[in-house]
DNA sequence: ACCTGAACACCGTTCAAGT
DNA sequence: ACCTGAACACCGTTCAAGT
């Protein structure tokens, strides 16, 4: 195990390099975020980066343990970004769906970056903050702590899972991505209703919706759902009044 | 555009390699998945599998454009293994979640390559015919076009997202996977109540689910939802009765 | 204290040459 | 026809040396 990087509050001395830059956390990670749109998600490289800090690439394992720790604080920090601002209407349908949506958004406006960080517990404070917002979300709304627990993990992978999905087809390079929608138009479009009756009669459909994230209609049939819930929760809860409850 | 490789098909002669190994796609495909199990998702390189088969790495073009075509056909192969045997009831919601498990759990037989194929769109034969298959059941069950392209849409796209997320821990080298886990057990469980009161009033619930997959919840709360559209959409159709269609 | 430079052990892909 | 071998342009990470 490699010992642990200085913390940006430990730092003493501030020495440029020689390209004239002073690292920080902060500025590697913006650096690491211009490089991924730059370059797609196969061109952060501790190289690369190096040359774009104006620093030897080996500097930077004084501020990240390696490319996978880099990779976490990019993953919080696309958090930090999904949350940032946000204010909560106490109407918790509204306030799930507005939150699902920020995160989607948050990803795919980095897609390089998400598909980087996809499936990762980083365990640090924005998604912690993230967290303690949604089950708060759940718990105010009147959903009973384990039905909070299980809408809460299903309603966060969700959203994680989807931004996922839909920024690897943004993060492929622009050649592939074609090459991927293309695939839609040729092959979907033109099977023989012969051997594919249900694809050749819905193709039209099929065509005009695949470029298009399926998230929105997923979340809101997740909402539909969660509210069937609550409702049947409320409906037993009223069975046995407050004073009866063992 | 590099040259198409030639498909197992045309040809002719089989020349054995320096390992004496014959050389094809499905040889090359099962060697990769062996691969990726023993190696992780980054162990996947065309050197090693030159290696594994007995063969110099640059052979492998005569069979793939490239590592970029490898994985596509292990995306297809993957859904090949999910719909392999599958028999439909004819009950519309035992039918789907059947499917969705089977696609979910034939990804998470091998997660490494899960990962690397995670959203990539194939177009190939078990692909469409897994489409074709779930657009037949929504079709059949009554879900009008619009409806059943909707439906078809989120439900593919849940079951390989959640499949790529869950995926993505199961693929992680296994000290990482255990760091991971240790992040619920060490942050989370013990974020104080000042600072986040409904992780630490539900504690308990979150280690004990975090480490299980939400796609089981996520699906029948997506079936629950597509059971309410269903019985919508019969009920409009009633209101006007086929002789009155447009 | 912090950054550098060399070193080590790797990559994917191309293309002319061998069999 | 198919495989090989050399070559090219890259990787992440470590560690002793410099400032």
């Amino acid at each position: 195990m490699p010992k642990r990087p200085v913390s940006e509050a430990e730092r003493r001395r501030r020495r440029p390099t020689r390209g004239g830059a002073v690292l920080s956390h902060r500025l590697i990670l913006d650096t690491a975020l211009r490089m991924l749109h730059e370059h797609g998600s196969a061109g952060l490289t501790a190289r690369r980066l190096g040359t774009a800090l104006g620093a030897d690439p080996s500097a930077l394992y004084r501020y990240f343990r390696g490319m996978d720790d880099l990779i976490l604080a990019i993953a919080d920090d696309l958090m930090g970004r999904a949350a940032d601002g946000w204010q909560g209407t106490g109407a918790w349908r509204d306030d799930l769906r507005d939150l699902g949506l920020r995160v989607h958004a948050a990803y795919l406006a980095h897609p390089q970056a998400a598909v980087l960080t996809a499936g990762r517990v980083s365990g640090r404070p924005h998604e912690t903050a993230a967290d303690e917002t949604i089950l708060g979300i759940l718990r105010t709304a009147g959903f009973p702590d384990p039905d909070a627990v299980a809408v809460y993990q299903a309603f966060i992978d969700q959203a994680l899972a989807f931004a996922a999905l839909d920024a690897a087809t943004l993060a492929l390079p622009a050649a592939a991505r074609e090459a991927d929608h293309a695939v839609w138009g040729a092959t979907y479009a033109r099977l023989p209703a012969r051997t594919h009756p249900h694809i050749a009669a819905t193709a039209g459909l099929l065509v005009a919706r695949m470029n298009r994230s399926a998230y929105p209609t997923a979340l809101e049939m997740f909402l539909d759902s969660a509210e069937g819930r609550l409702t049947r929760a409320r409906a037993a809860a009223a069975q046995v009044p407050p004073g009866r409850r063992p």
